[in-house]
DNA sequence: AGTATGACATATA
DNA sequence: ATATATGCCATAC
């Protein structure tokens, strides 16, 4: 397994429990900046039996990848309500992790940095 | 080698 | 909110 691949599953290992992630914002934590495809990629190359978070991961406006209605669109939704995350056609409202770093920095205009 | 496609993201209209 | 347009990276054909 291509080194990649372990840090992309450590990053989804690392979303807290109730919170989501965005793909971007898993492969930026992952140290792979603009890789949010191969985070997707990876996602479908999840071994059975491993425990992972991959339910947490959503796409940056906080819509569930799947098509709706396909089984892991409602796989996605109900693990997410499991853990207390409300979801409401399809999409969550993005919390803390992420998004509003960005914002942050674009309201006051600042440097980018972690 | 060239093209198409995908569990994506950002910008613009 | 929807619709294109680009950029992007890894596979598949």
């Amino acid at each position: 397994m291509k080194p990649e691949y372990r840090r992309i599953f450590r990053a989804v290992s690392d979303i807290p429990r109730g919170r989501v992630a965005s793909y971007g914002q898993v492969a930026a934590r992952a140290g792979l900046p603009g890789r949010a495809r191969m985070v997707g990629r990876v996602l479908g190359y999840r071994t059975p039996g491993m425990e992972l978070p991959w339910y947490r991961v959503l796409r940056a406006d906080g819509r569930i990848a799947f098509p709706p209605g396909s089984q892991g669109f409602r796989k996605q939704v109900e693990l997410l309500r499991r853990e207390g995350v409300e979801v409401r056609e399809g999409r969550v409202r993005m919390r803390d992790f992420g998004h509003a770093a960005d914002l942050d920095r674009q309201l006051w205009g600042m440097p980018d940095e972690e």
